[in-house]
DNA sequence: TTAAAGCAA
DNA sequence: GGATATTGCTTTAAT
């Protein structure tokens, strides 16, 4: 047994080791750097990157973990001159400028360091390099042990017995320990021989010559042979051919490429190593810096999760103490029906979760719910929640009274409606309200949203119940604590994401909006509209009969048959077999669509079959057979489900089947809504639609006085955009002007480009850089307002709608061109898109609220972005026709007035 | 599962 | 100098 040098200690009779010191020494830039290259970008919801951050701080907590040193250090490098550039002014000279996304980080690199409690230092004139390699003198010194850790294979030369140097592999997390016998091993080479290899090999990252045409190779070859620079130099005459010409011609880059790669190890440091002693971090400052950077794996790694904000215990703990409950039956079950109301009634703090399995909720599986409260959880099943003795529960479920804070309660309405069971009072949905906070989102599950708040304890579903064909429900303990598990946690979050609302004053627009809102959605979704199948089918057959004489008339002019959907045969097709000019490329091949196909017209005659066959074959697989599907056989009806949580921009979208993209610009497509009728004999559809929603919002929002009268005369915008752009009359404006004028209206709500444009209208990015200037000047407040907003945008890192809907954009700041343009165009297209979404909702909870008030038997069925869709019984037509409209266009109160024209019919198609 | 295509506002 | 118009969903082919 060897105690190495550790100091023995007596204490009464034992003999204790004092543990030796155990030095670890980071070398923080190159760990940085390692990090922010090997790890894909990340940013907080701050806008602020933190891939660097994250790399350095999973690899600092595994070799704290893994070494248990006794001191720690992180080094930096001062300020952009050192000792060495006085020798050599090209020193790191062509080396990239450090990109923005990493600079940013390093002040908060080091504000998490001193969270952890550890010693940073930087000298000005040295770089880390040099204050690690003076304390490793140190540790040789006083015979203690020491850890280098760097990105860096310069620094094996500070090896040594006592010192080890670990190089990060492949990322950061895998480090590679050089001892000095290591060293040997790899290279055959003594730990300070790693200063003559740089020296002939150079270093191309900080721009050390070396020997033109001598690699690693050749370099240790040669030191194998002679051992140093020096030595090579001496024995120049042994060598021959190019490797002696090169060598002789750049001996003095050699040399001076020594000096460069040689560590100084004499850094008048001033101060005591004793200081850099660890014992440990601070948990609660350590807890909240990982929270403000969104480190929610390495919180519950560390568990600080309950040290970081969140208020409530650590969820572990509480899903340890879980009281779960599963009433069964009887007496028994109606006693603890009536001790959870009873509860309820004392304090209606609980969290609710409704598990429905399945993506579209007419069709979900209800397996049960979990109602927690805050000492008790109570899981029913299906089939206790349908069961005589829970009748109590129902009529709380159903009360409108009763307030209940869920989570995707939009779903969960439809679920249980399905299943007979009514759900009302809807107060809180943490889903729902996630969405607001930050619409961008996507992993809107339950686990992932309480991870994101900091939160622990809710495996993901995925792991409950697996995926795909392994998706499987689990054994009912399982999944009755799964649920408890859900419910529980959604108790916990529901007064967190409350405030975060008030926090970011949306408190307004989720209570007063999209709460009720989903109400109203879920009405419409299970009332549904009627398509007729007879209507549908026909034309399915007409489509039918087309496609094959079209499909025969390509075979035989092709001279083949082949697939004409699949894209790639089709390419091989026009591109090899006939010889027709490809132009444009796609990732993996030619690209054959539509705008590609039209260009291709003039040379063969196979084209405009094939643009036909594509158009009909689009109406014949997603429409008819598409929508075909989804009628239920017992009504005839199909029930979308409008998605509330999904667009970044605050609008709907509609799933399964969508009814938002139903044809209507060509006449053949527009055909399918012929077969949208009302669901009662007699009935008429009637719809409304806003007329140009996003240029008004534009006006009101931009204050544009010129797009404002416009509009305050009701005149055709296109035609007035027309004549302001072109400078001419009304009656001189002529077809052409108006497409190009409408064209340039689109791209002004989109966030305009010229290039953009040009493509658009088919003309010269010149012209189209032309139409654009001359549309600012005369849209002048339009222009400001896109200046502005792309400002206000990189101040906030978001960007706000007129019901202070957020959308953050922390691309805004990103020095890649394209990832920075993308978020401008989005910092000037989400107000106004997303202003005109606030608005059409909120004339939809009115338009529900006056049916209501005025005892209408009229149904709102549909909406379609800026559109909405009822169906009207005989007797309520006069008075829907004037309701509709003016509840839309009064649904805010604008600059300009705001204009919703209505139509009607015995179908879709005839509502136009 | 992903890419390409095309439908809507 | 480059790449470049917003938001969605569904179908098909091909991995």
């Amino acid at each position: 047994m060897c105690y190495n040098k550790g100091k023995l200690l007596t204490v009464g009779n034992e003999v204790l080791v004092e543990p030796m010191e155990k030095w670890m020494l980071i070398d923080g830039n190159s760990i940085a750097y390692r990090a922010f290259f090997a790890l894909p970008p990340l940013t907080n919801s701050a806008g602020l990157h933190t891939n660097a951050i994250f790399g350095f701080t999973t690899m600092l907590l595994k070799m704290l973990e893994e070494q248990k040193p006794t001191h720690v250090l992180v080094a930096f490098d001062a300020g952009k001159v050192t000792f060495r550039h006085e020798g050599y002014s090209e020193y790191k000279g062509g080396r990239q400028k450090t990109p923005p996304e990493l600079s940013e980080q390093f002040p908060v690199l080091k504000e998490l360091i001193s969270a952890f409690n550890i010693k940073q230092f930087e000298l000005s004139g040295y770089e880390a390099d040099d204050i690690i390699g003076t304390l490793t003198k140190q540790a040789d010194e006083s015979g203690v042990q020491a850890i280098v850790v760097t990105g860096d294979k310069d620094m094996l030369q500070l090896a040594s017995p006592g010192v080890t140097v670990a190089v990060t592999r492949k990322g950061v997390s895998e480090v590679d320990w050089y001892t000095p016998e290591a060293i040997d091993e790899r290279y055959g080479l003594k730990p300070l021989q790693i200063i003559d290899l740089k020296g002939l090999m150079g270093d191309t990252s900080d721009n050390i010559p070396g020997v033109p045409g001598v690699g690693e190779k050749t370099a240790l070859k040669l030191l194998h042979e002679y051992g140093s620079v020096e030595n090579v130099l001496d024995n120049l005459a042994a060598l021959k051919g190019k490797l002696k010409d090169n060598i002789e011609t750049h001996k003095d880059d050699a040399v001076m490429s020594k000096k460069l790669a040689t560590i100084y190890r004499e850094v008048p440091l001033d101060r005591e190593t004793e200081d850099l002693r660890w014992d440990g971090y601070d948990a609660a400052k350590l807890g909240e810096s990982l929270r403000k950077l969104e480190f929610r794996t390495l919180l519950e790694r560390l568990e600080l999760a309950s040290e970081s904000g969140a208020s409530e215990s650590d969820a572990k703990a509480a899903a340890a103490s879980l009281n779960v409950t599963v009433p069964t039956g009887g007496k028994d079950g109606e006693g603890e029906i009536r001790r959870l109301l009873k509860s309820l009634e004392s304090s209606d703090k609980h969290g609710l979760y409704i598990e429905a399995i399945g993506e579209n909720p007419h069709h979900a599986e209800l397996l049960g719910l979990a109602l927690a409260l805050e000492d008790e959880v109570f899981v029913f099943p299906l089939e206790e929640l349908k069961a005589g003795y829970a009748e109590g529960l129902r009529e709380w479920l159903a009360s409108e009274e009763r307030p209940k804070y869920g989570f995707d309660l939009h779903k969960s309405e439809l679920a249980l409606r399905w299943a007979g069971i009514a759900l009302g009072g809807a107060a809180l949905d943490v889903q729902l309200a996630a969405y607001l906070l930050n619409p961008t989102d996507t992993q809107l599950s339950l686990s992932a949203i309480n991870e994101r708040l900091g939160q622990t304890g809710v495996p993901s579903d995925e792991a409950v119940y697996g995926k795909g064909a392994k998706f499987k429900v689990p054994e009912p303990d399982t999944l009755h604590r799964h649920l408890a598990l859900k419910a529980d946690a959604v108790r916990r979050l529901v007064p967190f994401i409350n405030e975060e609302l008030t926090r970011t004053g949306m408190s307004g627009l989720y209570f007063d909006l999209e709460q009720p809102l989903s109400r109203v959605l879920a009405g419409m979704e299970h009332q549904g509209i009627k398509v007729e199948r007879g209507e549908l089918q026909s034309l399915g057959e007409r489509l039918e009969s087309q496609l094959t004489s079209i499909m025969a008339d390509i075979y035989s002019k092709a001279g083949a048959e082949f697939n004409i959907n699949s894209p790639k045969q089709l390419g091989e097709i026009l591109f090899e077999k006939l010889g027709l000019p490809a132009r444009k490329k796609t990732k993996t091949g030619y690209s054959t669509d539509a705008e590609v196909l039209e260009e291709l017209a003039p040379y063969s005659e196979i084209i405009p079959p094939i643009l036909h066959f594509r158009q009909l074959a689009k109406l014949q697989s997603t429409y008819v057979e598409g929508l075909l599907k989804e009628i239920r056989e017992e009504t005839g009806k199909v029930h979308t489900y409008y998605r509330q949580t999904i667009a970044a921009t605050g609008r709907l979208s509609s799933q399964f089947p969508n009814l938002q993209n139903i044809p209507i610009r060509l006449e053949e497509g527009r055909q399918i809504r012929k077969a949208f009728v009302p669901s009662e004999p007699g009935w008429s559809i009637l719809a409304a639609d806003y007329s140009q929603i996003e240029l008004r919002v534009l006006a009101h929002i931009s204050g544009d006085e010129n797009l404002k009268e416009a509009f305050i005369h009701d005149m055709d915008i296109h035609t007035k955009t027309a004549m302001d752009v072109f400078g001419v009359t009304a009656e001189e404006v002529d077809g052409n002007m108006r497409r190009s004028a409408k064209a340039v209206n689109f791209g002004i709500v989109y966030g305009i480009s010229d290039f953009g444009l040009s493509q658009n209208l088919g003309i010269t990015r010149k012209e189209a850089s032309a139409f654009i200037e001359q549309y600012f000047n005369v849209f002048k407040g339009v222009r400001k307002y896109m200046d502005d907003i792309v400002v206000k945008a990189r101040e906030n890192g978001y960007v706000t709608t007129l019901l202070d809907r957020r959308r953050y954009l922390p691309e805004i700041k990103a020095s890649n061109f394209n990832l920075r343009s993308f978020a401008e165009r989005t910092a000037m297209n989400t107000p106004i898109q997303g202003t005109a979404a606030d608005i059409i909702k909120l004339a939809m909870v009115q338009m529900d609220e006056q049916l209501r008030e005025r005892g209408l038997k009229s149904r709102m069925l549909l909406q379609v972005h800026d559109e909405l869709v009822f169906e009207v019984p005989p007797e309520e037509m006069e008075q829907m026709k004037k309701l509709l409209p003016d509840v839309m266009s009064n649904a805010i109160k604008l600059d300009v007035p705001l204009k919703a024209d209505v139509s009607y019919g015995d179908n879709w198609y005839e509502a136009k």
